[in-house]
DNA sequence: CAGAAACGGGG
DNA sequence: GTGTACGTTTCTG
């Protein structure tokens, strides 16, 4: 038996026998050379739950079906304690196979957690974060790459540090951005008939080029003879450089893409993987993902859209707002006569890929520590959570808590449930329009973080809306009840957030390190975008805990609060001129005060 | 006017 | 892949 430590870079699974196994891609990264690791475990099954009419009449329809590893099992379902099934499965693909069959059955009420994917599902029950580092424990049964195996009955994993601690190792990760160039003359590039021309590479182990049929004048161009040559030397260049990451702009629609297209043409053999696979494109629903296995591919476009609120996504207007300076920039649609012009033009068109690659890399460079930190904390593959919006992330957060507490959770809504919870709409905050006039001797009030806060306070929570009107908080307008104690799973889950958030801000504060410092400022930033993202999700109508009750209350609380202040205000000689949800300025009129 | 279709980014 | 984006704007019948 041997150990390794590595950073969890990837995750999926693959048939073996029938069976499935699991294969966590890392790297090694005490090890000089960047070796890396494929972990394989086949000790780990899909199961599903199921809530039953009559346990033991349920147990029986269920072996009546062949299913023989069936388990009774203590959960608890928004805080009810419930005796369910729990029922193991021999391949994830039996899931959707089986599940019909199982609805079926009279004794069955509900099926729950029959829609979490299977390396997602192993990341929970396992308790391991991607991007950490984890210590793993088997035999090499290859040397290149490094392959591990579990043997038959041991466990595979030893988690390195407890979850909780979220300022673990900071992984200095390889990362290589990318852009193609394209000869366009009608237009948009069509991948059948417009070749690639340029193909620009940076990265932060000192490598800036770009690939090219032209320009063998320039120092940080690579001069090759046909287009084929130029992705064959992409592809060299990436096996060679063993990135963690490939970042690129609107790579999952377009580069990525295209390469494929043309290499497929070509005859180019696009086998990047650190298992020898090659590109593939995974479909999200009508979009597709470009995905290198073992290798992260982060499509910055679909990040920046996230991270920011702007009236365009282009990579200049991105990089213009990031940095604060103009990109080089050439006309799209004139780019192929830059290229057959050659002289002064092509040269301009050179700068160009480079210039494009080279923005690329610095966003990439800028952004991807935030989302790096919420991978850890969501417990998600980076590759995935750079893809999941906001909302979504926020639900595998609660999906690991869910587990974490022995809850489980709730299905995702039906497509009819889902297009009725859209049919709603939630009242928000309180807003007076301003008054008219310039007023003078303004004074502002705020309340801090007021909805985080009401939900904490009146413990707003799908399990602990009740009809008891003794030991409940009543919330205004719709009179919606909330228990008192115990606490919400939810509200329970978000004062965590904020706890955990004010102890990072805390140890930064103290902190004299400049290092640590920059490391815990993202850690506690990624927390609050975590925890303002959780404030608005009762009223998110994919999320599981979804509840309107629960979206008015917190609203109708809010603009209870502000409403109140401000009357109490004006008694003390303040006349509010403007609010808005949270906050309110006023001005003083002493002669107005209430004696 | 409602429901369908297009759009974003990329060259 | 234990799966089928997304929210908004513009077009069309």
């Amino acid at each position: 038996m041997e150990t390794r430590n590595m950073v969890l870079l990837d995750i999926d699974y693959v048939t073996q026998d029938s069976k499935p196994v699991i294969r966590l891609f890392g790297k090694d990264k005490g090890s000089n050379d960047n070796n890396t690791i494929i972990a394989l475990d086949k000790t780990f099954e899909p199961y599903i739950y199921v809530i039953p009419y009559d346990i033991g009449l349920c147990q029986h329809e269920l072996e009546n079906l062949g299913l023989d590893k069936i388990e009774r099992i203590q959960k608890k379902d928004l805080g009810q304690n419930r005796e369910i099934l729990k029922v193991t499965l021999k391949h994830p693909q039996d899931v959707p196979e089986l599940r019909d069959d199982i609805w079926n059955l009279s004794q069955v009420k509900e099926i729950r957690e029959h829609d979490i994917p299977f390396y997602r599902r192993y990341l929970i029950d396992k308790g391991i974060f991607p991007m950490s580092q984890i210590k793993i424990e088997g035999n090499i049964i290859e040397s290149s790459p490094c392959v591990f195996s579990a043997s038959e009955n041991t466990l595979l994993l030893e988690i390195e540090k407890p979850p909780q601690k979220l300022e673990s190792d900071f992984p200095e990760l390889k990362i290589l951005s990318f852009d193609i160039e394209v000869r366009n003359p009608d237009g948009m590039p069509n991948a059948e008939k417009d070749e690639i021309i340029m193909v620009g590479i940076s990265g932060n182990m000192g490598l800036d080029k770009v690939i090219s049929t032209k320009g063998q004048h320039l120092d940080f161009v690579e001069k090759v003879n046909t287009e084929k040559k130029i992705l064959e030397k992409f592809a060299e260049i990436v096996k060679n450089y063993q990135p963690d990451v490939i970042v690129g702009y609107n790579s999952d629609n377009f580069d990525f893409p295209y390469i494929k297209d043309r290499a497929k043409l070509l005859g180019v053999k696009l086998d990047l993987g650190v298992d020898g696979s090659e590109l593939k494109f995974l479909r999200r629903g009508f979009a597709n993902s470009a995905s290198i296995k073992g290798i992260i591919h982060v499509d910055l476009y679909l990040v920046m859209r996230r991270y920011m609120h702007l009236d365009r996504y282009t990579l200049e207007r991105v990089y213009q707002e990031l940095f604060g300076e103009e990109k080089f920039d050439l006309p799209g649609d004139k780019l192929w006569q830059y290229w057959d012009a050659g002289g002064e033009s092509l040269e301009q068109l050179f700068r160009y890929s480079l210039d494009d690659v080279q923005a690329t890399y610095k966003i990439g460079e800028k952004i991807l520590p935030l989302n790096l930190e919420l991978s850890r904390i969501v417990g998600q593959p980076f590759f995935d959570l750079t893809r999941m919006t906001t909302g979504q992330q926020a639900e595998w957060f609660f999906m690991r808590k869910s587990h974490e507490y022995g809850e489980i959770a709730p299905n995702k809504p039906s497509h009819l449930q889902h297009s009725q919870r859209r049919g709603k709409s939630v009242e928000g905050g309180y807003v007076k329009e301003p008054e008219k006039g310039l007023h003078e001797n303004i004074v502002q009030f705020d309340f801090r973080s007021l909805y985080p806060s009401i939900i904490i306070s009146k413990n707003i929570s799908p399990d602990t809306i009740t009809l008891d009107e003794e030991n409940s908080y009543i919330a205004p307008e719709s009179g919606y009840k909330f228990l008192k104690e115990p606490p919400g799973f939810i509200p329970s889950v978000i004062g965590q957030v904020l706890d955990e958030r004010s102890r990072l801000k805390r140890k930064m504060q103290k902190s004299e390190d400049p290092m640590e410092k920059k490391i815990l400022n993202v850690q506690q930033e990624a927390l609050k975008r975590l925890a303002n993202t959780m404030y608005g999700v009762y009223g998110y109508s994919r999320f599981r805990w979804y509840s309107i009750e629960c979206a008015e209350a917190i609203t109708a609380w809010g603009r209870d609060y502000i409403k109140k202040t401000m009357e109490k205000a004006k008694k003390f000689g303040f006349h509010s001129i403007y609010a808005d949800t949270d906050g309110f300025y006023a001005t003083y009129h002493p002669e107005e005060k209430e004696k």
